[in-house]
RNA sequence: AGGGGAUUGGUCAAGUGGUAUGAUAGGGGUCUCCAAAACCUUUGGCGGGAGUUCGAUUCUCUCAUCCCCUG
């Protein structure tokens, strides 16, 4: 008997975290955050943090469990899910898994496993005198298929494939195709919350303006006089990279905000990009529901039900 | 009102008497450990009209709009 999860994902600013908790509500459910930024400490405006008054009670998981200089990956994640769902289920509860970053989220439905490589990335490991072409070529001879799938632009992607062969011996493709074969071993219903592009962009703006109003600079400053540098993962977040030019006196806050604005328009996109193609995701527009949180969660719930009630006749 | 200058895709710029270039925004996509990342790809255009010319975005005239100077 799989395993029942709830999904409930959705580009930036589409309501999610408010969504969840009303959601965890009905269906006796603990919050799963998949977001690779709200894991850190510190890190509240600019990721949207979900406020403890807002959470009304419900158990989010993955909040605040990283100091802004600690790396985070899929993989500290699906790890880091896994533990904390096998509490929620001894407890009899329903993981909701809530939050915008895709890949995380499919890493855990699908389990995937990426290799015995898990404690570190390497990106200082003597590649950086070898030119582009270069590696691709080294790339092509070992794992073509890999080769003809990766742009040789993409160096980041390449230099994996070649690490991952020279770790193991095989070829990378092979493995993302075992991977890509996977069934979930969950029983899940993968939601994603939605609007109009242009309904989405202005709320975008909204929003940013509002995180600029609440202190978002200052969040920023108190990050960046601790210590975290431009070169963490953490300060790499939209809200904070374009803040730093700012704080240094090289952009005005305008230039900063717009910035902002725009990287979160781009970043939203391709959130929507991901989900298209997760086949099993069920599309819910939040305009058909008047932005009524309640209404969709009734619906949610609704879809979760009538699915139990089939699979059991 | 008179004089001068401008008008190129949503925006900012380049350019030529012979099928208009780039940046950026916008759209689409790839993705199996930095994913709020990295990378790929693509739709739009010469203000309107007339003339010169084999041919005008480019030259001339005119209209429109905008800017500057003078009053």
């Amino acid at each position: 008997m799989k395993k029942p999860l709830v999904v409930l994902s959705g580009a930036t600013a589409s309501g999610k975290s408010e969504t969840a908790v009303l959601l965890a509500k009905r269906i006796s459910g603990e919050i799963v955050s998949a977001d690779s930024m709200q894991v850190y400490i510190g890190m509240d405006i600019g990721s949207a943090k979900i406020t403890e008054n807002e959470m009304d009670g419900i158990k989010h998981h993955l909040l605040d469990v990283l100091e802004p200089s600690q790396a985070f990956s899929a993989a500290v994640f699906k790890e880091m899910a896994l533990k904390a769902m096998g509490e929620i289920f001894d407890r009899g509860n329903i993981p909701i898994i809530t939050g915008g970053t895709g890949f995380y989220i499919h890493a855990l439905l699908y389990d995937s496993e990426f290799g015995e490589i898990s404690s570190e990335i390497n990106d200082s490991d003597g590649y950086e005198s070898v030119s582009r072409d270069k590696l691709w070529e080294t790339l092509k001879a070992v794992d073509p298929i890999s080769a003809d799938a990766i742009h040789p632009n993409n160096v980041k992607r390449v230099k994996r494939a070649i690490d991952y062969y020279n770790l193991t011996g095989r070829p990378f493709s092979e493995h993302n195709k075992k991977e890509r074969e996977k069934a979930s071993p969950y029983d899940f219903k993968y939601f994603v919350l939605y609007d109009d592009r242009k309904a989405m962009y202005a709320r975008i703006d909204e929003r940013v303006d509002k995180m600029i109003d609440a202190g978002l600079v200052g969040e920023v400053r108190a990050l960046y006089a601790k210590g975290c540098t431009p070169e963490m993962v953490s300060m790499q977040g939209i809200g904070y990279k374009e803040l730093i030019p700012y704080i240094d006196g090289d952009w005005t806050l305008e230039q900063s905000v717009d910035l902002i604005k725009k990287n979160t328009r781009h970043y939203a996109k391709r959130q929507l990009t991901w989900f298209r193609r997760e086949k099993d995701a069920i599309w819910i527009n939040i305009k058909e529901f008047e932005y009524n949180k309640e209404k969709i969660v009734d619906h949610l719930v609704e879809v979760i039900n009538n699915t139990e009630a089939t699979e059991k006749a």
